[in-house]
RNA sequence: GCCGACGUAGCUCAACGGUAGAGCAGCUGAUUUGUAAUCAGCAGGUUGCGGGUUCGAGUCCCACCGUCGGCUCCA
């Protein structure tokens, strides 16, 4: 083994070579932490001896250790469980890397007492090397490698703690995980816990309600209210993707919300996916609350005779669909029970796959690229409860991934994560938090054409089975609406903003002309309001800044005579006086260009 | 659903087991104001819901509902 290798920041121990890490790789990074999370492991074994041992890797951001206590411990407990940690931080162990036999290992952790790490072990291949990383007191079953001393973690702070099932299942029993993060300064820790400070204010659900745009309420928890502000956007929204699908060649249905249990046995819902599904009865027949929008669809397809010529049809629906989720999982719009699916299907021959699927890609880039937000594309497999043969499932796979070869887009595979019907490539959003959201996905379907038996009649003059891409591109309305929220921290660009202008008149001698600018604001079709109460200037406008009114028209007298508009902007401030027409200019090109 | 935390006025937050308060918002009045908060007054609460302990519960205990951080799930 070599000997401990140092750098500005880090020093690693690696037994492969000479390699120098620092923090700001992210290979560093993560040794740096887990590092961290040993460090945590061995302060929790201090004080109580009795905790088993789960796993404790690197995350971005930071570290956890899931732990089995006796009794479970409680968020008080984690000020002590700092406490030892600097201890052994003060301390500068060493740390160790020790090669040993299966053998070993095993007498070492039975002997320990550590079941789940026996159980690691015995999950490894036969033919791997163990090894354990030892400081003081402590040793722990890991590949590594990790810093040399424990004395170099210089910041740190334990940020949380939660239950995690062992190995991610939840027929396993339940550990506590204890998060942390850590740096290599003060510094850097405080700027990480100013950014979570940051991302606290542009939280969707704090904005939602200052800004009056939605609400939730305890006798709908998941079901989302749309406020008239909420409204305005949510609009806007939606003109914007009727007018890029009616120009993409979609067409627009709607169906029905409650629908037949029949239908969803024959769309395989009724086995698949009933867990999450809400029902009633009508009629003395059980009829489901529509958790997906397929099947309506299908109907439609199903109601007329298709010629080859007709295909592909991309059949639209702004759906609202229903989902029973955890309670646990509801967080704000963006994990709700009830939401808005900007859903298509293509019915399509089956060389028309690979130009459809590319169709559906570029529109989701548009899309994203109008609103500015970066994302990461996946393509997701076989899961385990899946309908179909394997054949099917391998071919519709491969034309996914010739798409996205073809075009030369960067894209990560997720293994047994597909919808029950069919593979599917998935885009997921980045946040400004750097959380990744899924909105737009495309799903390949060779299942519900047979499930519906839909046919066309092709050139041969016989009925031939076409195929079906779902799709969605904002994903689901309530989601993408609280992205946006986040993205522009409230202060949305002018197309989408609830109120375009705020008309503010000084005195009331000045309400006159403030009415008649107010009437030709509304005439040209902006979203205007007119303060006249009996405030002061710097009161009106500090309301309309709270509230992230993106232009402001302050008049007084001086405006009155020249019959001109003095224009303050939101992020700029005072821009002077122009006149009203020129203002309406400005506006409808900045509304036009959604800049 | 599971683990942990939390729930007081519309919002943000106070209140050693002993009479529930403040700021902002709201309402009323005065002020007629030039680019981020004028002044004064008034009103606002069965402390999430239901039990229990206690002479006495916002405070302690139990159950439920909801919210938050995670796990799981997914748009």
């Amino acid at each position: 083994m070599k000997e401990a290798l140092f750098l500005s920041q880090i020093r690693v121990r690696l037994d492969d070579g000479v390699t120098f890490l620092d923090f700001d790789s992210p290979r560093g990074a993560r040794v740096y932490r887990h590092s961290a999370a040993h460090i945590l492991a061995q302060a929790v074994k201090r004080l109580y001896p009795n905790a088993r041992l789960g796993i404790g890797p690197a995350i971005e951001n930071g570290f956890y250790y899931d732990f089995e206590f006796d009794a479970p411990i409680s968020a008080a407990a984690l000020e002590r469980i700092e406490q030892e940690m600097k201890e052994i931080i003060g301390a500068r162990l060493p740390i160790r890397r020790r090669e040993m036999s299966r053998e070993e290992a095993v007498a070492l952790f039975q002997e320990k007492g550590e079941p789940y790490k026996l159980e690691l072990i015995a999950d490894l291949p036969a033919d791997a090397s163990l090894s354990c990383y030892e400081q003081g007191d402590f040793i722990d079953l890991c590949a590594g490698p990790h810093l040399s001393d424990t004395g170099q973690i210089k910041a740190f702070k334990l940020t949380g703690l939660a239950g995690a099932y062992w190995r991610g299942d939840e027929r396993n029993q339940m550990l506590q995980r204890i998060y942390g993060t850590a740096y290599p300064s003060q510094e850097q820790l405080d700027a990480y816990l100013r950014l979570l400070e940051e991302a606290k204010k542009r939280d969707h659900r704090k904005l939602g309600r200052e800004l009056d745009l939605f609400s939730l309420h305890d006798e709908g928890p998941g079901f989302p209210f749309l406020h008239p502000h909420g409204m305005v956007i949510w609009q806007e929204l939606t003109d914007f993707w009727r007018r890029e699908h009616r120009r993409a060649g979609y067409e627009e249905i709607k169906t029905p919300i409650i629908l037949n249990r029949s239908l969803w046995e024959q769309s395989g819902h009724w086995d698949h996916f009933r867990e999450n599904m809400y029902f009633t009865r009508i009629d003395d027949q059980d009829y489901a609350v529509k958790p997906m929008n397929c099947p309506g669809g299908m109907l439609v397809f199903r109601s007329r005779m298709h010629s080859y010529r007709d295909l592909p049809r991309r059949i639209a629906e702004m759906g609202l669909v229903h989902r029973h989720e955890l309670s646990g999982a509801l967080h704000g719009l963006t994990r709700v029970r009830s939401f808005t699916q900007d859903d298509a299907h293509i019915f399509m021959l089956p060389e028309q796959v690979e130009p459809e699927v590319g169709g559906v890609i570029e529109m989701v880039d548009r899309f994203y690229r109008i609103f500015g937000f970066d994302y990461r594309v996946e393509l997701s497999t076989r899961p385990e409860k899946a309908m179909g043969s394997l054949e099917m499932w391998e071919k519709a796979t491969a034309i996914l991934e010739k798409v996205l070869r073809d075009r030369n887009i960067a894209y990560r595979v997720n293994h047994g994560e597909g919808a029950f019907y069919g593979p599917k490539i998935d885009f997921h959003l980045m946040d400004c938090l750097g959380r990744s959201w899924q909105c737009s996905t495309i799903q390949l379907d060779f299942q519900m054409p047979e499930k519906f038996d839909l046919t066309y009649i092709a050139e041969d003059g016989q009925k031939h089975r076409p195929v079906v891409i779902h799709r969605v591109v904002y994903g689901s309305m309530e989601r993408f609406f609280a992205l946006l929220i986040e993205h522009y921290g409230g202060a949305f660009p002018a197309w989408l903003a609830p109120v375009q202008v705020a008309v503010i008149p000084i005195t009331e001698r000045h309400h006159p002309y403030a009415a008649a600018v107010f009437e030709k604001l509304l005439n040209a079709s902006f979203r205007a309001t007119l303060d006249d109460r009996k405030e002061k200037v710097g009161y009106k406008i500090r309301e309309a800044q709270v509230k992230k009114v993106p232009y402001m028209l302050v008049l007084g007298d001086r405006e009155a005579e020249a019959g001109l508009v003095a224009v303050r902007h939101r992020e700029e401030g005072d821009r002077g006086a122009c006149s009203l027409a020129d203002f309406i200019a400005h506006l409808n090109e900045i509304v036009a260009a959604k800049k």
